[in-house]
DNA sequence: CACTGCTATCTAAACGATTAGATGCGATGA
DNA sequence: TCATCGCATCTAATCGTTTAGATAGCAGTG
């Protein structure tokens, strides 16, 4: 008894029922440019129900010429960073009713080229771009179309693009002040392999934080839990492991720390880590990392508030410490 | 010098700079449903290069009714778990060709449904369904839009549905089997708080594998690492804890791992564990766990085709045993 | 030479919404 | 009573592609 539904409702179906034209019921719909009689406001409001009118918006986008679509360029999403970053971006999209278009890079200038080729191609109102380092053409060709766009968690540095971070030099001060709390004297840093993207201005940050202790130790491996794990297990096989090490991400924290575990070093009487990073995972290893969390709500909020804004010049955000145990704190 | 770009460039100027009509452009840029002579071909390649020419997604949805873009719901981006399968969805579509609109439903069937209907009105190709419970109506909203729906990670189980899920029957099978071959003969599971989802269907199938043994325990807690390291202590105080446990997901055997290690209990010495989940992460934990790995990718390829193919009636995709060394294996 | 059959191309009508300009109508004021 | 003003509404152009139908040119055939 339903009627088909293969025929998708157009706003003409409405107009037809309601007894108006299309142009009413576009005002109609969205509070249109026009104001429109109370009572026929009504009439098609009823039809629009009745009929279970769905507005197309692909009719809406080629004619209006904007999406209401955001392209999230993502480095990675099977990374619980990046993944939580994409989350808290698309729920301030959503929040400011746009849909969001996902496109993995995979630590690829050229994918990432690519990608945002076809976003572009698919007349995005904007781009977001999540990526590890490089792709920093992305600018000219989004500003070739007109589209506005953010890096969030790094960008180029040339000034010209809006880039969303958090504020490293901040966040670092405040973890070696903690550690020097503890009393340790020299602060070791664990960076990754190459120096590239947001990780360089946080051993940068480590650098002046740790300015005239000539002690205190660079260490570098990739970003992965692997890598992590057996530097620490050759560096504790040769006795020459640091008593305070401030890791750049959790994943080599927690590589250092099963690392350490298989080298029987005590964590963190031994050594003491804060990593600068802070995923959820971190608050459930064992023992628990003492961390600088990234605000990563905070983050994608303001990059999606940066969008559609003027150049609010993004002053960096705010990476609060969270003290648990891996820094010596005993905290339960 | 350069023209300026905020003009886009369409089939017309085109068709303009290489003296046709819009048709022939069309017909080339596709290979459309018609020829074109191989002369004409060339000017008009040689125009669209020249100008830069990219045609405009939006339009040419609007007139096809296929816009070549697929919505993705996903519970939670920020579980790496979802995150991965997020990841290799999307490039199993882009290796079609094909985009992806992403959205996070958290774990409210509320919200996932007004994400499909979002969708829905952005008129994508088809769905793709990776939540973790309930939004089984889901189906019936995509079908009257005439749009293909599957579910990956667990689906409504009518049978109207296409489901695409790892076989965990025989995944829970080889996991005991292996326990047993290290000498255990009681295996308890840890499971859900509540049964639902893909996870009361893991259930089923231990209770099958061990069928007969009435001392084989059956705990339950929250998918969180906290919840199976509350437990886990919980159970460690109270001298409860079972020798051999498979757990139904990563986050709880993480918190299990943690809690044991909290309590002073040895992994694998005094408790085996083997986790039925396998992301990257259980490589790196302390002990690694022993998992039968989700078949990530093959379940992605498999919906994407089941989107497009037939019913390919979905036979279960195989989850391989991982063996490391939270079972009891001394492998390094 | 008239006619048929191809091929290569052009013309123009969709697709479904938005919105500027035209229109109709009742109320108001002179 | 007529011109005027405003409001509510309608008409139709437009966004950039796709594609069916019309057309033109040319070769082959009787």
């Amino acid at each position: 008894m339903t009627k088909r539904a293969d025929k998708p409702i157009t706003l003409a179906d409405v107009a037809r029922r309601a007894g108006t034209s299309t142009a009413v019921v576009s005002y109609v719909i969205n509070n249109g440019p026009r104001p429109v009689a109370a009572a026929t406001r009504e009439r098609v409001l009823a039809a629009a129900a009745e009929l279970g009118y769905r507005p197309n918006r692909i009719a809406r986008a080629l004619r209006s010429r904007t999406t209401g679509v955001v392209g999230l360029v993502l480095a990675d999403a099977s990374n619980p960073y990046f993944g939580a970053l994409a989350r808290h971006v698309e729920q301030a999209l959503e929040r400011r009713d746009r849909l969001t278009l996902i496109g993995n890079a995979g630590y690829s200038a050229d994918r990432q080229r690519d990608l945002v080729d076809r976003f572009l191609a698919a007349q995005v109102d904007g781009l977001v771009i999540v990526s590890a380092e490089g792709g920093d053409d992305v600018t000219d060709r989004a500003e070739a179309a007109g589209v506005p766009a953010v890096y969030v968690h790094h960008g180029p540095s040339d000034g010209r693009a809006r880039v969303v971070a958090a504020d490293n030099h901040d966040a670092v001060r405040e973890a070696v002040a903690h550690l020097r709390g503890h009393g340790h004297r020299h602060i070791a840093f664990l960076g990754g392999a190459h120096d590239a993207g947001p990780v360089a201005a946080r051993r940068t940050a480590w650098e002046a934080a740790v300015a005239g202790d000539p002690w205190a130790a660079l260490l570098r491996c990739d970003y992965s839990r692997a890598a992590a794990d057996s530097l620490t297990r050759r560096l504790a096989a040769d006795d020459a492991l640091p008593r305070a090490l401030i890791t750049a991400t959790d994943e080599q924290a927690i590589g250092v720390l099963s690392g350490a575990w298989a080298s029987g070093v005590a964590v963190p009487g031994r050594l003491a880590v804060i990593s600068l990073d802070g995923t959820p995972e971190s608050a459930h290893t064992a023992p628990a990392l003492t961390v600088t969390r990234q605000p990563l709500e905070a983050m994608a909020e303001q990059a999606v508030e940066l969008l559609s804004g003027r150049d609010s010049g993004a002053p960096g955000v705010h990476a609060p410490l969270v003290i648990r145990r891996s820094c010596g704190c005993d905290e339960d």
